[in-house]
DNA sequence: ACCAGCAATTGACAAACATCAAGCATGGAG
DNA sequence: CTCCATGCTTGATGTTTGTCAATTGCTGGT
């Protein structure tokens, strides 16, 4: 196993009452949950590797249980960040529902544990247990909101809008007004739809609005200031 | 009645079976087709009838039976167009699903009949029937799956880039080089994400690039060059 | 046939954004 | 500690796209 980069290892105690905490498992029946879980993986992969590579059928539902995953589509020798996920979010559910290709790749961005169910135990679960295929369709509805959401981000502000979105969904809700971009630079550019360049100058530009950066320190020194450039919109930034 | 611009009628037995063949609902049982059915009116609108308001919740799923949808987003006094619906899609499904409010907004484009099943109902037949069940999410899957093509198309080509896929999708497979645009010339900039004036320019350049347009009707005279400048993607403009 | 109203086009200009090419910082490996 | 790799920044420039204003052209109603 030494030097192995990937790691398979069985499901500790504490993972598993995690997991079958999630809003997705909370309601099914515990055997369907073994079922699930039975032929599942959870699995190590350290920072910066491809995951799964779009055009390719899917194998297995994806859950992120620690650490941050990547979403990104190609075209040419250009890509575009779609989702950055955090730990206790789903992945490629639409293709696995569907059985179809992957329309897009997943990378990680630090050193992730992933839950890996089966595909198809997926698919045989959902026809038995109604719980879960509630929760199935849910969590889908969930992922295609936010899809809407991020669709009419693009098209109906500028991306200093969408950076000042951004801060404004990041900030902590009470107390300091600093936080710790919890991603590289480059990545956020890809996110926001604009080039690392454009970023570089945007936050600079924040400066007038607000907004204090240093490294990956941004501090919000004017909340009215910053709210009156991003108008948020609770149909689109909320929650 | 007279002089009321909308009308709703009861289901004609034609509209009824052809409902009933729509894959949604193909292989749900009889008795809980007839359950969706029942609370459900078919109504008719005239052009241009804001059908559906963002931010209010649902009350049915709606599918379009006839005539032509624009589905769209608003920000301040701007709005973008997400997606133009023909005969047999259904549209609002996430929110039905959720129980939240619309994320987006509808329009009639022409005079068109829509199938309105009450959102409850959706709601506990998906509960009852397991065939149902697949349906619904395997649709749901469908639209997020059209989704992240969008974002893809809309994040990493250029507006000319997109109205030359645009025209290479709609153009008939075989035979004819020509066909109307299926809507106005702004909806279609709306969609592509860009203004009228744009889109104007965009479809002049065409002309170098195999494309002739002329009023509504569009002919491809030099199929290999558009498709040189569309560069198209099976990921991202495939069906 | 005429006119009103709206879509589409055209021109001139400005803003937003990308690209290319240096430089500057930062942080880990030796 | 030094050096290198990598991400970030900055400057100069060009492309893409939007805005405003005016005009053309089409269509439906009387």
């Amino acid at each position: 196993m030494t030097g192995d980069p990937t790691a398979t290892v069985t499901m500790r105690e504490a993972d598993l009452n995690l997991v079958r905490r999630l809003p997705l498992f909370a309601d099914i029946e515990s055997v369907h949950f073994e079922q699930l879980v039975n032929g599942a993986f959870l699995q190590s992969f350290p920072r910066r590797l491809e995951l799964i590579r779009e055009g390719n059928l899917p194998d297995f539902l994806h859950i992120v249980v620690e650490g941050s995953v990547e979403l990104y589509g190609m075209l040419g020798d250009h890509e575009t960040a779609l989702a950055v996920l955090q730990p206790h979010r789903t992945f490629v559910l639409a293709a696995v529902v569907r059985d179809e290709v992957y329309l897009t790749s997943a990378r990680t961005l630090a050193a992730t544990r992933i839950l890996m169910i089966p595909a198809d135990a997926v698919r045989s679960v959902f026809d038995k247990d109604a719980a879960f295929a509630r929760a199935v369709v849910s969590e889908l509805a969930s992922r295609y909101r936010d899809l809407v959401r991020g669709l009419k981000s693009n098209k109906l502000r500028t991306s200093l809008e969408r950076l000042a979105n951004y801060v404004l969904v990041q900030a902590p809700k009470r107390g300091k007004a600093a936080f710790e971009l919890p991603l590289e630079k480059r990545t956020l550019a890809s996110l926001l739809g604009m080039t690392p360049e454009h970023l570089s100058r945007a936050l600079a530009q924040l400066a007038l609005h607000g907004v204090a950066v240093s490294g990956q320190t941004v501090t919000i020194t004017d909340r009215a200031r910053l709210q009156r450039l991003a108008a948020p919109h609770p149909l689109i930034d909320e929650a």
